[in-house]
DNA sequence: ATTTCACTTGACATGATTTGTCAAATATAA
DNA sequence: TTATATTTGACAAATCATGTCAAGTGAAAT
């Protein structure tokens, strides 16, 4: 048993590297989600966050599974959101009670 | 084994209540605060989110636990903003994953 | 070495959201 | 009615989100 690093694959990182695999340009893919190449550039390079627009047609033109994308894209919003509290995993717990609560009753946000 | 409706009880709903049973008058608490009372009719209704300076004072005025007001806020916060993911549990989970990742590495936001 | 191409960077614009103020309206009780 | 507590909605200011644009960088090809 070898102690490794592990690393947080990040949603740019993913993106990313999707791309270059597919041989796709920035302009290319940017056009597609209809910004300015900048902004996909900074996304990939985690200086921007994504639009949830952004990456459901990000996963449409790269061809990953959207469903895949989109949880890695909030959790990692909510991670950076609450890594800083002392109480993130007990945040965490009651959030998702109260998740299941606002579900079962179909509460209109 | 009875069938009840259980109720989310809202940060809001818990300051309200402990606010009067104190007596105090939102005046005074909003003065506390360094906000208008209106702004604190507001949060006790749940139509204005306050801040965390809002909720670590509103703790120590109202002798509430400062965490699990933090806790509550913070997962209530969460809690909305992802109920209407079809993947919300799971995106908690992944979360949780990733908290521990950014929390090991004491990485900076 | 110059040109070309993909990407990066930072200044800026604009609109949405947050966070608050204020005063009038309402409700409750003396 | 009068006094007190709360609620409401219009408004203002600050902050954040989202995007444009053009100049800058770096690397490869000629």
């Amino acid at each position: 048993m070898s102690s490794e690093i592990i690393h947080m694959v990040t949603v740019g990182q993913i993106i990313r590297a999707k791309r270059e695999s597919l041989g796709l340009l920035l302009r290319h893919v940017a056009s597609y989600l209809d910004i300015d190449q900048a902004i996909l550039s900074k996304i990939e390079r985690n200086e921007r966050k994504p639009t949830k627009d952004n990456i459901i047609k990000l996963a449409e033109i790269l061809n990953l599974d959207k469903e895949d994308l989109l949880v890695q894209f909030i959790s990692e919003r909510i991670a950076y959101e609450i890594a800083d509290e002392e109480c993130a995993s007990k945040v965490l717990k009651v959030a998702e009670e109260k998740v299941k609560y606002l579900k079962s009753n179909l509460v209109k946000k």
